[in-house]
RNA sequence: GGCCCCAUCGUCUAGUGGCCUAGGACGCGGCCCUCUCAAGGCCGAAACACGGGUUCGAGUCCCGUUGGGGCCA
């Protein structure tokens, strides 16, 4: 008897984009099915109409698609088990509260939310439970009492689950461990809202059921709808799936994480320049991790991931780790692949788009090699690389006060002319002459260099110069010398 | 308010009763390398929230306190 295939979804509501606690539980479900050659769902939960848009659904899709977190049923793939969009759902909701409903598990409630926000702040303020009191159940309403009746969700009638047990409801979670609730601290909570729509522990566990879920993998924040959620299994007489609640990310306050903690929102990371597999790597070290490793290869992560090895702490999101990391893999990325990523970032920091296409591969590539190891973001690369473009750069002020002295501008001037009799204009040419000239003038070589870098770049820093005026050509290296002996030193 | 979850360096974490004088990584400081800056190498400062148990022995097990966090259309 072999045991079926692990399906495990993830399940985002279309109400903004793709946060990183949202991209993290993705990621943890799509490890967790690919160890276990298991089946991952996408699954929008847009049941709220009000908050839901089509602009978000799609760009949550769009995350998915950049973190490379291939799904294997859900919107554009389609699958065996769809709709995979609860606002495609709704009957299905709608026919198995009509089912709890026939077999008495049910019940119709006529409080209206308004009538129910009295009595919890009356509860809340005598210091009572906040707990549904019950009124309707008494009723024992299989039909509202009001309207038109018999239609399920119709007449301004909420529907809400009995729960009358008085025992112990265990979840043996995955990372957890158990976790025990009694019954008698749940209260009938609701299925359906008066407008027939499905709450979120309703729909959730309809669509679960229906589309074979076998581990639910979601942030801790869930922790307490598990109970009621599981009470409703039983009321449906079907099997639980398992249970991994993974903790939850907070912002640097240890608060949860909100937009005054800065862009939360997977994208924005992609504008400021990080590389996909970098985010990856780091969300998945955020929670999770194997030994002392602290980089891994997609496949690595797939191979070491299991629920055991999730920690069960609450995580502070780090930009600057995340940041490191980047840099680490800008550093190890092949300079072809870095060519098109960086184009719109050169062109963000100024540089001349056309000047940009007139450029061959094996050129950018050859800058791209010299930058990279030493740029965080692509954004960074981008600007710290701008000057090797021919477009007017800006000096920075303390670095030609310092640095471009007259009798720096006077070596400059020299090194003009003895380069102009160069054979070639090559890096092993450039740097055998200034190390010449540094030797017959009793200096350093540092002397000489940091004019130049001051010349070409405009700053103090930079990659060695001489593949950067190989790279630059005689031209522009001429006018920017030029420039710079103009320069108000 | 009720219920639930959590607790090792500033941060992410290793640690599953003796291997811990608590390890790694980011960040921070120093040194080396060096045409500058990164990268890289070496070194350093930096943590078991607190109080009780259990045990020959506790970061590791139990209880409590404190502190964070979550849920309650």
């Amino acid at each position: 008897m072999t045991s079926p295939k692990p399906r495990v979804r993830f399940a985002p509501s279309p109400t903004g984009y793709l946060h990183v606690g949202g991209a993290r539980t993705a990621l943890y479900n799509w490890l967790f099915a690919r160890h276990e050659s298991g089946i991952f769902i996408l699954r929008i939960e847009d049941t709220d109409a009000e908050r839901s848009t089509e602009e978000s659904a799609g760009a949550i899709l769009d995350a998915m698609h950049w973190l490379g977190l291939d799904w294997d049923e859900g919107p554009e793939v389609g699958g065996p088990l769809g709709p995979y969009r609860q606002a495609d759902r709704l009957d299905l909701y709608r026919e198995y509260a009509r089912k709890l409903l026939e077999d008495g598990k049910a019940y119709y409630c006529v409080c209206t939310p308004e009538e129910l926000e009295v009595r919890r702040k009356a509860a809340l303020a005598a210091g009572r439970s906040l707990k549904y009191d019950g009124r309707c159940r008494e009723r024992g309403n299989r039909r509202p009492s009001s309207g038109r009746g018999g239609l399920v969700g119709a007449a301004g009638a909420a529907v809400r689950l009995l729960i009358r047990e008085s025992g112990t409801i265990e979840i043996a979670d995955l990372v957890h461990g158990p976790i025990r609730f009694e019954d008698a601290d749940l209260d009938d909570f609701i299925l359906l809202r008066s407008d027939g729509m499905p709450t979120y522990n309703f729909a959730v566990v309809i669509d679960d059921v229906l589309m074979g879920i076998t581990h639910v993998i979601r942030g801790d924040d869930h922790i307490s709808n598990t109970p009621r959620q599981i009470k409703l299994y039983e009321a449906l007489d079907l099997p639980l799936p398992r249970f991994a609640h993974i903790p939850m990310i907070l912002g640097p306050d240890r608060s949860r994480l909100s937009k005054r903690h800065g862009a939360m929102g997977v994208m924005a990371y992609k504008e400021m320049g990080y590389l996909p597999e970098a985010m990856v790597n780091y969300l998945a070290r955020l929670g999770w991790s194997h030994g002392d490793q602290e980089i891994f290869a997609p496949e690595e992560m797939i191979r070491h991931f299991t629920l055991e090895k999730v920690g069960r702490t609450a995580a502070v999101f780090d930009p600057v780790k995340l940041e490191w990391l980047n840099g680490q893999y800008l550093k190890q990325s092949a300079p072809e692949r870095l060519v098109p990523l960086i184009r719109p970032f050169w062109e963000a920091s100024g540089v001349n788009r056309e000047e940009v296409g007139r450029k061959d591969d094996a050129w950018l590539e050859a800058a791209l090699r010299l930058f990279q190891e030493r740029a965080r973001t692509l954004a960074e690369l981008a600007s710290s690389s701008r000057f090797v473009f021919e477009g007017k750069i800006e000096r920075d002020e303390a670095a030609v006060r310092k640095i471009l002295t007259p009798e720096a501008k006077a070596r400059l001037l020299a090194l003009l002319q003895d380069i102009d009799v160069l054979s070639a204009f090559t890096t092993a040419l450039l740097e055998r002459l200034f190390r010449a000239r540094a030797e017959t003038l009793g200096l350093k070589l540092v002397d000489l260099a940091q004019p130049f870098r001051v010349a070409l770049s405009g700053k103090a820093v930079s990659p060695p110069i001489f593949p950067i005026m190989e790279l630059m050509g005689p031209e522009l290296v001429r006018r920017r010398v030029e420039e710079a002996l103009e320069e108000e030193g």
